[in-house]
DNA sequence: GTCTATATCATGATAGAC
DNA sequence: GTCTATCATGATATAGAC
């Protein structure tokens, strides 16, 4: 109780931070909105993390490692269930995008915003973010990489990397939500409450994903469609 | 000819603008990087289009009024070709999503800089690009829209807006491409050469959209999988 | 239309008192 | 650990000569 302060300064740095950056970006953002947020001391930043960019690498790890912890977790268990024998593609899924969603019902991780922050960063064009993201990924991506491969022995590799690749856009703008998907629509999603909204949204997510991962493999044609 | 300097210095504006605002984003970058890239004075920014964040817009409308009167065209073409039954989800999906992959091939429209750019952007935080290219965006959505709600007459529309959405954030990693793939995997993509690499990805691609448009339908189901 | 010069302000970072 | 004060820099935007 003696070093509450110090500590309740340093998390109230983080978690302004974190709100911040997912609203206006990491550009976007200045150390006086965030001191200001948090109602800390401009310098207090660079006592506490040295400078702004490390920040923004504190506001990943301190959610990231968890996620990544969680994901090994559940993909060990399936695997034990299964004992051996290769998983299903829609576990893997479950285990990787399935146990991001469900962080946004987790106020203790971040929640929402953490996520949303997450699914713009991915695109962020800051070099250093994304240097610093693809290495604090790579362990969790090469497992479930490595499941992959294994349960769908007749994908070319290559095929598996890029729906990967796609699943993971598809995910960062469901995250994103209701906000960017003010691009395909005009109503609001009328039909449900924010509290029933994410039961929801997993499920269609899931769907889609697996969709496209099992979908046919494309055949190379060079002479394309679009008619004149 | 005699006018031809002005018109120079506003594309080359636009081009440097361009290319720049892909690379760090808009934040990211200063109109002294623009002007210095484009060897025009500071001032000629403001004179050609009075802020930043005008030109910002200037840098989209030139290459969506095209991109967007092209997806029509592709559109009016299909449903003449079916004289008034219902398109194909697969051409639909190629009308929007293929039409856009195809200006990557075609530098005198933006090519791959622009795609990229567009991809990035549609995350993008700051409130008056994401305003703004919703309403670009608008009237080709509708008909879009309306044509996979007749395409898909099984499926609710909430679920057929939902899909649409998880396509657009598929489609916006495949452009992102290469860099953003650094996530998933270490190996440069050896097998295709650059040429090679988007007469691949857009068959990879239109699969996976495919693959997630047509899965089964979620049941929603409140108690969900992942296992202690 | 294009330039130089500059106004005005916000930025990230730090030095040094307490 | 926290504060005030300040530095050096770079930002957008504009006024006014040519």
């Amino acid at each position: 109780m003696a070093e509450a302060r110090n500590v309740d300064t340093r998390e109230r740095i983080l978690d302004a931070a974190e709100r911040l950056f997912m609203a206006h970006g990491y550009e976007g953002t200045s150390m006086r909105q965030i001191t200001g947020e948090a109602s800390v001391n401009l310098a207090a930043v660079n006592y506490h993390f040295g400078s702004k960019e490390s920040l923004m690498q504190e506001v990943f790890r301190r959610r990231l490692d968890w996620l990544n912890e969680e994901r090994m977790r559940v993909l060990d268990a399936y695997e034990k269930e299964a004992g051996g024998i290769a998983l299903k593609p829609s576990q893997i899924v479950d285990g990787f995008f399935g146990t991001l969603l469900r962080m946004a019902d987790d106020e203790t991780h971040g929640g929402m915003t953490f996520l949303r922050l997450l699914g713009r960063t991915l695109t962020e064009p800051s070099e250093f973010i994304r240097t610093f993201l693809a290495h604090e990924y790579k362990p969790v991506m090469e497992r479930y990489k490595e499941a992959l491969f294994r349960a769908l022995p007749e994908v070319p590799k290559a095929e598996i990397v890029w729906r990967f690749h796609f699943m993971l856009g598809a995910t960062s703008y469901a995250i994103a939500g209701t906000d960017a998907l003010r691009l395909v629509t005009d109503w609001q999603i009328e039909e449900e409450d924010s509290t029933d909204r994410l039961d929801r949204l997993v499920p269609r997510l899931m769907s889609f994903l697996l969709g496209g991962l099992r979908a046919p493999l494309p055949q190379y044609d060079p002479s394309a469609v679009n008619p004149k």
